[in-house]
RNA sequence: GCCGAAGUAGCUCAGAGGUAGAGCAGCGCAUUCGUAAUGCGCGGGUCGCGGGUUCAAUUCCCGCCUUCGGCUCCA
């Protein structure tokens, strides 16, 4: 643990302390340092709001000065156990009548014969393995953040707990600090800078998590969407069109229906089956049970050509009570995978690779809904690429050399990779062990070749096969996942996907998911933060702006503004009666990149006053050269 | 979905049991100006939605919706 973690733990302690002061009931659970502070969660009869703050950090503040000494003392199983029955353990006093029962799960999951130990600092011991600092008058520099709710064990069928964050540091002006650079870090956050910018709009009635690129917004995107296009077609990738919804059949051949239900919209159910089952008074869960069912048919071939039963007895039922319908797709795969089974394939044509910046929707939790990053429908720039075993090895490192592009042009470095593995002991994952363990064995060694360090996840993979992530972090430090490549043993054989081998026999193909975006929706979220709203000028929706300083030169300005137009280049002329200065201060708040600032003088020489919003005033330079330099900033896709 | 907080003009926010205010933005007029705010004037709100209490509710109470911070989830 590091010094500061140290810090932050014992403030958790004390403030632990400070809580039991004032409410003796409270019971605690885990109270762990976190990247920027701590927490603690606990039960008690009053709920904390920040009202409460002042209150409890005054309480803290006076356990510091009380400069309480951090004890260790080790103690046996029997003793600890007794202590927490007691009410002793996480409190002030005895407390009979209320056991300290998170303590008590607490002793029951370390480990037998793991030493058992506690901290007490004044009348506080708390169950702990440590480390603390030696004093509590450390503890001062120190403020409580925010309040808010959690599971014990993160488990939802557990209690619901309270959880107080806050934070410290060894200084307070390390403290300030922080606090100066959180208030920075959100006017980057890109929900602000969206409305700033006008790059999109959220609108309740449409609904929550469904986006409406706006035209700004919408350059950026369209502008990402080339450059993808551009390095795809270099990479032999084909492009498709799919459309937005798919028949039923197609989801509960993937697998994703019904077992995915929570996490899609409902089925849209044909007019002609609606009006059908009105009349027939069907209720809702007979209508659910008709939408989920397989005829013993489909059941059968599914079962056999897995080589396990897929789909159980319960599910199957008589073909004239099927309820047949469409769902909005929740992926792009199943689409994709129609198109590769459309004509006959021989080994020759592959890998097949199908691009598509496909919008899918999903029924995403309505609080886990987070401006651009978090979103019920969204564009993914995926592909899958299907491709025969011996060369799955080389079409994900292609896929991972195509991730590193788009992320080193856009100059993003701050990344981790997360190698998704199939977690031993769970039913979740499908398909058999031993290719399993050469798609992870290709994953990690891919992954090893990105010179970047990367952790294995196990539990992380998708449920047909390992992958490989791309995580960012936003402005206040949450993690998205945001590129992905996915090895597939498993949709092709669901699917009965085959190619002619030289062998001329049908062989099984395998697939490759990736998106090196992720989705187009998180990714400017993301990137919108990076630039903290400064785009480069090959993503700027506007990329110049002229500025006249009187009337007497709009002429000129127009002929500059057409000469820019001509050339391609997303060109605005502000000659409002404003004074250059305010034109010059609304073109630095709308983030324009260049600014052509045209007076007489410039009309004169016929030339233009260069400003960049980042860079400041270049001076004068003739338009040719202005020109000739910003088409190349462009098309090089400088940063 | 769960816990907590919030929702007043396009934006940021103030306000109070007697049907609302500022700054910025917008519009109009004047100004013709040299690298981050020219002046004056005008318009703009069913105070998130629906109920209830009250002579009177935007304000108090209840329900819902949406947003924010967490939790859980993320094929």
């Amino acid at each position: 643990m590091s010094d500061i973690e140290r810090l932050r733990h014992s403030c958790a302690h004390v403030m632990a302390t400070a809580i039991l002061r004032i409410w003796p009931d409270a019971q605690f659970a885990y109270g762990p340092p976190i990247e920027n502070g701590f927490y603690y969660d606990f039960q008690m009869k009053h709920r904390v709001t920040p009202d409460d703050f002042e209150k409890i950090e005054a309480e803290m503040k006076k356990i510091s000065k009380e400069n309480q000494k951090f004890e260790w003392k080790g103690i046996s199983r029997e003793d600890a156990k007794a202590m927490a029955e007691s009410g002793r353990l996480g409190g002030l006093s005895e407390r009979p009548g209320n056991p300290s029962v998170f303590k008590l799960d607490l002793i029951d999951k370390i480990p037998e014969g793991e030493q058992i130990s506690c901290f007490q600092n004044g009348d506080f011991i708390d169950l702990c393995a440590g480390p603390h600092v030696g004093y509590s008058g450390k503890c001062k520099n120190v403020k409580l953040t925010s309040v808010s709710s959690s599971f014990y064990m993160g488990d939802d069928t557990k209690p619901q707990l309270q959880r107080l964050y806050g934070t410290a540091f060894e200084s307070r002006e390390e403290l300030e600090a922080y606090f100066v650079r959180l208030e920075e870090a959100k006017k980057r956050d890109h929900r602000r800078l969206g409305k700033e910018l006008k790059l999109f709009h959220i609108d309740e009635d449409v609904g929550q998590g469904l986006i409406l690129w706006t035209p700004n917004g919408a350059v950026l995107r369209q502008e990402l969407q080339s450059f993808i296009s551009e390095e795809l077609r270099k990479q032999g990738y084909h492009q498709v069109f799919t459309p937005h919804i798919g028949k039923l059949a197609l989801y509960k051949t993937s697998g994703h229906f019904p077992y995915y239900k929570e996490s899609q919209f409902p089925a849209i159910i044909e007019p002609d089956a609606l009006q059908q089952i009105a009349h027939e008074g069907c209720g809702c869960a007979e209508m659910t049970a008709r939408l989920d069912a397989v005829s013993a048919q489909f059941a059968n071939q599914l079962n056999e050509r897995t080589g396990r039963e897929v789909i159980g007895q319960d599910r199957i039922m008589d073909p004239e009570k099927l309820l047949d319908g469409f769902l909005l797709k929740p992926m792009n795969c199943p689409h994709h995978i129609k198109i590769f089974g459309s004509q006959p394939r021989s080994y020759r044509d592959l890998p097949v690779r199908l691009a598509e910046f496909g919008t899918v929707y999903r029924w995403e939790q309505s609080g886990e809904l987070n401006g651009l990053t978090r979103v019920r429908g969204f564009t993914q720039d995926d592909a899958h690429l299907f491709c025969t075993e011996d060369q799955v090895a080389a079409e994900v490192l292609g896929c991972l050399s195509l991730v590193k592009i788009v992320l080193t042009t856009l100059g993003m470095t701050d990344y981790r990779v997360r190698v998704g593995l199939r977690d031993a002991d769970s039913s979740k994952f499908t398909g058999n062990p031993e290719q399993w363990d050469k798609a992870e064995d290709a994953c990690r060694k891919a992954a090893a070749t990105l010179g970047v360090p990367f952790t294995e996840e196990p539990g992380e993979a998708a449920f047909y096969g390992p992958k490989i992530d791309f995580v960012i972090k936003d402005v206040i430090g949450r993690e998205w996942q945001l590129g992905t490549v996915q090895v597939d043993y498993v949709l092709p054989v669901r699917f009965d996907l085959s190619y002619v081998g030289a062998d001329n026999k049908p062989h099984r193909p395998v697939m490759i998911h990736r998106a090196p975006f992720g989705s187009m929706e998180r990714f400017c979220g993301v990137l919108i933060e990076h630039f903290a709203g400064h785009f480069p000028t090959w993503l700027a929706p506007e990329q110049i702006r002229i500025l006249t300083i009187s009337e007497k030169v709009d002429a000129f300005a127009d002929e500059i503004f057409a000469q820019l137009k001509t050339a391609g280049l997303r060109v605005t002329l502000n000659n409002d009666a404003d004074k250059i200065g305010a034109k010059i201060r609304n073109a630095q708040l709308d983030k324009v990149p260049y600014m052509l600032v045209l007076g007489e003088k410039e009309a004169a020489a016929g030339g233009v006053s260069v400003r960049h919003a980042k860079r400041g005033d270049l001076g004068v330079r003739s338009i040719a050269d202005f020109l000739a330099d910003v088409t190349a900033e462009v098309r090089e896709r400088q940063l």
